[in-house]
DNA sequence: TTTCATGCAAACGATTTGCAGGGGT
DNA sequence: ACCCCTGCAAATCGTTTGCATGAAA
């Protein structure tokens, strides 16, 4: 499947679910597929703009609340800083932070996620879901 | 060690760091050593206020942050929350968070730890610290 | 042509801060 | 005494919301 095809499929599927695709968001849709960073709202505002230039930053908002409604995007609240967003089509994965830099890398554990599993349930309780951040720094040498 | 030796030992570092302690301080040590829950800032507010009634929630804030550089307590931000912080005087360990109730489980898994740091390891990094919460419901049955 | 979405500005809630007076040490 | 700490009120910051207008369907 192409990016085209798989980008009207969504589209559709939005529709179908009630949710009009303005011009604003479809703007914010290709951002979002094309960033392959996880930039905040005031940056999606930014980058936005070029294909919809006078968007406001409160449709960013509401758009990004409706678009992680309807599980196409994730939205992270890392610590100490505004939450940023990333497309929804990756498997799952946590993250690392770089504390120096604020990049995020991205990295997934079967093992640990079995883990927890267990633990939670050994105290009664099965997983809604979860949040592990490592917050990083770069080895020396 | 009894909890009054503890008590002064405490005091008496946080003296020789430079932070004095004010009736309003000893009120939030005390609200602190004694809470098994974790509180937020309102919360404890209210429970100081006990001890030490007018102290003003700005008090309460900026106490909270003392404490915190000087290792005195963690604050944790879960989830949709505002922050709620705790003793730092037990090992470190992790949270699950009911997602009904709100109550917060610790638990601690030295296999995950070590996951984790060998995770970061091959991407070359070091952890410097990490936070892993698990948002959970109590199993049927 | 009926909703739902937008832009603007104002509201929000948790937390922080400037200031003048008070209290540890 | 010195200067940090307090209470108050106002400011901050990211995010949300009420309202009148505009545009998907």
């Amino acid at each position: 499947m192409t990016q085209a095809e798989r980008s009207l499929q969504l589209t559709n599927a939005l529709r179908d679910a009630g949710v009009r695709i303005t011009r604003q968001r479809a703007a914010l849709l290709e951002v979002l597929s094309v960033a392959d960073d996880h930039p905040d709202a005031i940056e999606l505002h930014r980058r936005a703009e070029i294909a919809s230039p006078g968007i406001s930053l409160s449709t960013v908002y509401r758009t990004l609340t409706a678009l992680e409604e309807q599980g196409v995007i994730h939205r992270h609240q890392f610590e100490g800083a505004s939450a940023r967003f990333e497309h929804a089509n990756a498997d799952h994965h946590d993250h690392m932070i770089d504390v120096e830099t604020g990049e995020v890398v991205e990295f997934c554990s079967e093992r640990i996620e079995k883990l927890q599993a267990e633990l939670a349930k050994e105290l009664g309780y099965e997983i809604v879901h979860h949040r592990m951040e490592l917050y990083v720094r770069k080895t020396q040498n």
